[in-house]
DNA sequence: CCGCGGCTGTCCCCTATTGAACAGACACGG
DNA sequence: CCGTGTCTGTTCAATAGGGGACAGCCGCGG
């Protein structure tokens, strides 16, 4: 079904239909929706990466994702969520598409097509996240840490495997990863001593190397 | 969309169709499918309860969820998975139907009415999953237990808040919320300390007062 | 060229958590 | 009534992680 995903475009879909929908171009760190804002619409990136993040009652912020082009998000809305339980921000300059939720309903409800394509996102989705609770349930700071540099490595793949990590703060990274920056900068020299992982400009990431601190 | 989840009955709907499906009865403890194994169904909770498990390398388990009648499972098969990531065992007496992955796909791809169920089930599978995230991402041991308490007394309720909590061992709370014995124990006794809970043979929670740690 | 803001590299203290161990309570089957 | 296995209550030493604080770098716009 992932494969599936790839032959049907969403957003060709969505933009011949003739339902009611909103598209708007975002600059970066804009944001999309707030947290605790009514949510009345399923949103979808057309183009650049969307940050989802939630915000504690003491203030911490903590990115639950990043998604890239042919993600939904928002879907929430359509579980009958009435406020946003986080916000979307535009995480580098983006197109998004939005829909209010019930025609995304009636949408999903009548075109075959739409909901297979929606079913694979959701699948993904739960996978993905599944595997961020379960990194969260057994791995310390240090092996989420590697993993989240591994996914963001290999992050733009679908070709050969590249490297080099897209400019990125500690401070984000403890962020993603959960933790605090002085623990991700503790780690972070540990890796280059280790020469799992170099600056020479950018971040490159030595993969096989890093992969095992994953594994023990 | 949550709330049609109610008039569409999965198990009816699954009893009447003529595809090929495999209904079978666990008693307690008995595993449904194993972490690692082959990944080839797609299953619903027809009567009783699974939980979802996963096991860490360093042999540590953790409870991702349990789930009672009318919920899908191992519906990462549908989205290219080959191998369980977890396993399921049968968490009380229970009866599971079991349906080929490819038959699910053609299914959802044609009745309209499975795939609005399964849509719905999704959602809100992941805005628990997203919850029990974001729980570990901000919450100390203590809250995210409180939560889980409360969780788990408000379970089988639909009607009057219900405080008595089934009868569950301190270990398995434990792997649910993701810490270790000790430290359940820990803050078991002081939430009796505070008269959060009381023991007078079941487990009864004070919703009330329990909530209070919650929110700081 | 200077100052400012945003990041990084380091330290350090203090609390939360782990991990292991052990005795006592209880339930069950022999 | 006894043994055995499964929980619970408790304790403790050893770590990991949280939460600052601070100086140094670097790029950018006056």
């Amino acid at each position: 079904m992932a494969k599936r995903l790839r032959p049907f475009d969403p957003q060709a879909f969505l933009d011949s239909t003739g339902v009611a929908k909103t598209v708007i171009a975002y600059s970066e760190g804009q944001p999309i929706f707030s947290q605790g804002g009514a949510c009345e619409t399923v949103l979808y990136v057309k183009k650049g990466e969307v940050k989802i993040s939630v915000i504690s009652k003491t203030g911490r912020e903590a990115i639950v994702a990043i998604l890239g082009a042919g993600s939904f998000f928002g879907e929430g809305s359509l579980a009958g969520q009435t406020l946003r339980i986080g916000t979307a921000t535009a995480h580098t300059e983006c197109t998004i598409i939005a829909v209010d939720k019930a025609d995304m309903r009636k949408l999903l409800h009548e075109e075959h097509i739409l909901a297979d394509g929606f079913i694979a996102h959701l699948l993904t989705r739960n996978i993905r996240i599944e595997e961020d609770l379960i990194d969260q349930l057994f791995n310390s700071a240090e092996k989420r840490l590697a993993r989240t540099l591994l996914l963001l490595a290999r992050y733009g793949e679908e070709h050969r495997p590249q490297r080099v990590i897209p400019k990125i703060s500690q401070e984000t990274l403890a962020e993603m990863v959960g933790t605090t920056r002085s623990r991700v900068n503790f780690f972070m020299s540990r890796f280059k001593k280790l020469g799992f992982i170099s600056v020479d400009g950018g971040l490159t990431i030595n993969n096989s190397l890093l992969s095992v601190v994953l594994h023990d």
